[in-house]
DNA sequence: ATAGTATATGTTGGATGCCAACATAGTCAA
DNA sequence: TTGACTATGTTGGCATCCAACATATACTAT
């Protein structure tokens, strides 16, 4: 069962900086990372993500530098800001309270809110 | 803190089914629903909702009918076919796979994926 | 009467945002 | 020199969103 697109973009940001928590990557990687974690469910193009991430760094959450590599082309490598370690937090508390929410709405029947 | 457009958008086709399985209801009931679900911070108006609805009684996962009302305006009551309670079954399904994936990003640092 | 509030459903158009397709380029192997 | 893989980037047409608007019932207050 795939996933529906509305909820693969409203993990796309998340995401992003999730996988960055754990240091520098560049674009073409995060989009093989996520079609790894995601058992090939969520499969981002170029047109998608290289704009998104764009946005990130705009936005003040990200932060970029170019880097050669050892074979290929050279990567720009991005990675979170202080804003963007805050921005992460948030969107985990976020995440948080809709899926408490909506695992309580999921399950048996009854009266979620009395009156 | 509010809630993501984005992610508010992605939560609004499981809302909406998990609310009907409770037995129908009608447009306007649903958008005060929501909002009193999530404390006000999921506000949806009109011009959202009501043609989202026709939607998904379009692709099947809906059915309704017109009732008058004690009081007021006559509703129009939706209520979910089989195959919407199959389609919140999958959405529960869904977002049972993609918070799980998050939550193991969102915690600490670690190899998910080895190599 | 009529103005205001609450209930209730609906449409529309301008803005926004997505992403398939395209463009460019380095490296390696056949 | 063709192809495959790596890597970043843009563009234009398409779909979607939702503020604003339109319509109507019913009750209350003035």
């Amino acid at each position: 069962m795939p996933i529906s697109r509305q909820l693969a973009q409203a993990t796309l940001r998340p995401m992003v900086l999730a996988i960055l928590k754990n240091g520098p990557g560049y674009g073409y990687r995060i989009i093989k990372r996520i079609h790894d974690l995601t058992n090939g469910e969520i499969e981002w193009t170029t047109g998608t993500l290289y704009p998104f991430l764009h946005g990130l760094e705009n936005e003040g959450v990200l932060r970029s530098y170019w880097a050669e590599a050892d074979e290929g082309p050279r990567r720009k490598y991005y990675s979170l800001t202080p804003s963007g370690e805050k921005a992460l937090e948030r969107e985990s508390a976020q995440w948080e309270r809709v899926y408490t929410l909506l695992s309580r709405l999921f399950g048996p029947s009854q009266d979620l809110i009395p009156g």
